[in-house]
DNA sequence: GAGGTTCTGTGGTCTAACCACACTCTAAAG
DNA sequence: CTTTAGAGTGTGGTTAGACCACAGAACCTC
């Protein structure tokens, strides 16, 4: 995006620069996951650059899920390497929301596009299949509507997770807060949520027992008709909904 | 991502204030698609805070693809509110393999799942669909090897757009850098590439054909073939490349 | 009226301080 | 000797104020 724009007359801003700087020392190994970038002042210096551009740098790699920022000192202290590409994708959409310009609907059917394609191809042995077991456990027993709606996310995040696919992985946890979000506002237009909990486990366990036989394509199937299901009884279906079909 | 955070104790960042304003802004449409931010040094005053947190903030939404900061002045300057999804998933995903942590494959594969996906739905009367005719007019004759790669990586990501889901035309869209980086140097391990380049521009007329003629399934599979031989041509297959399937 | 010139407001950058924090070291207290 | 209270050190967080380059607008001069 930054570099590689050979725009002849193009003044690179300095942030950048430092960006670029960072970015190569990622890729050539220099930096790694858990490594700590050099103090701002450091940076600084050797960047033959003022601290703000370092630091404005640096503000941008923390919202792409890339840095974490921490004060004091320590092995907590620091800005450190990290890996959350979630944290980028979550807030760009989020905001692109906050524009209207990615419409809910389009997130959903996206929603149903992923997880359909990953549960299709959930592997048994998958550590985040267990993890969905027993969030189903949790979920059992949860009064609380919005624990539940937590809990909720949590598990087809897990499913999604079961595919091994680690960008598919990623888009789907960016799309958990706006997912959380509005399920939570949907639950208000439902007219009997204990009723509606019940059949949710129930389409879980369902969902959870044809991944387990390695019938992914039925596996699919019930987790389109889940998700589309619940979107249509709170009267906010997805303008397309089937899953992907071929 | 920044609020709803509920650690007691938790103090939060000047720039995430500003941050906060300015997406309530949005929200509430006193913000809107082409609207400008009020001056730096304002929103400094309006806001009660340092210059510097108001630039840390705006930097943040600029890699986000939220703004664009202009100098000068007239109807090009100014900190503008634009709408690009892609930049912000595009400069994550690039560093967060970057970090080794989105390898090569699960790219290529999530490829597959979302443009399979979005031929299989696409509205023939898309004026993406005659973006990507108009496109493969102009990979006909091109000579440039380099040249071809770029109009090709432009014709998938038309075809992803007939679908009109703005979601998926934006993890697409990120995807493109990612794309268009790994496919040119795949392009060395081509015995004949003149063969190649003529056996694509085949397979994308197909693919047209099929879409024209409402046949969403053959397109799909057309689609996730086309990719899939590229990279098995290229020797460097995903680790699991047939599309969603049920 | 056409041509410069100055004015004004924008973001871009830098410096130099100060703060809060969390660990580390040290020296006094027991 | 152990424990503990305090100073020391290095980190990011924040601020204020200054200066620059830029681009349009308003103003003059010819």
């Amino acid at each position: 995006m930054w570099s590689n724009h050979i725009k002849y007359h193009w003044h690179m801003r300095t942030h950048q620069l430092v960006l670029q700087w960072i970015e190569n020392q990622l890729s050539t190994g220099e930096l790694a996951l858990g490594g700590r970038l050099p103090a701002e002042r450091t940076l600084a210096e050797q960047l033959q650059v003022s601290r703000t551009s370092v630091r404005e740098a640096i503000r941008v790699l923390e919202a792409m899920g890339v840095v974490r920022a921490g004060v004091g000192s320590g092995p907590e202290a620091g800005t450190v390497v990290i890996a959350d590409p979630t944290a980028a994708l979550g807030s760009a959409l989020r905001l692109h929301v906050a524009t209207s310009h990615l419409p809910v609907a389009d997130i959903v059917q996206t929603r149903i596009l992923l997880e359909s394609w990953a549960v299709a191809r959930a592997r048994t042995d998958s550590p985040a299949l267990a993890e969905a077991a027993a969030l189903l456990e949790k979920m059992e027993a949860c009064p609380d509507t919005d624990e539940f709606l937590a809990l909720d996310v949590r598990f087809h995040l897990a499913l999604a997770e079961a595919a091994g696919n680690a960008v598919v992985s990623a888009m789907m946890g960016s799309l958990r807060e706006a997912i959380q979000s509005y399920a939570g506002k949907l639950t208000a237009n439902l007219p009997d949520w204990d009723a509606t909990a019940a059949r949710l486990r129930a389409e879980h366990r369902e969902i959870l027992a044809a991944i387990h036989k390695h019938d992914g394509g039925t596996a699919a199937g019930l987790v389109a008709a889940h998700i589309e299901g619940y979107y249509k009884e709170a009267g906010l279906g997805p303008r397309d909904s089937d899953p992907a079909r071929q």
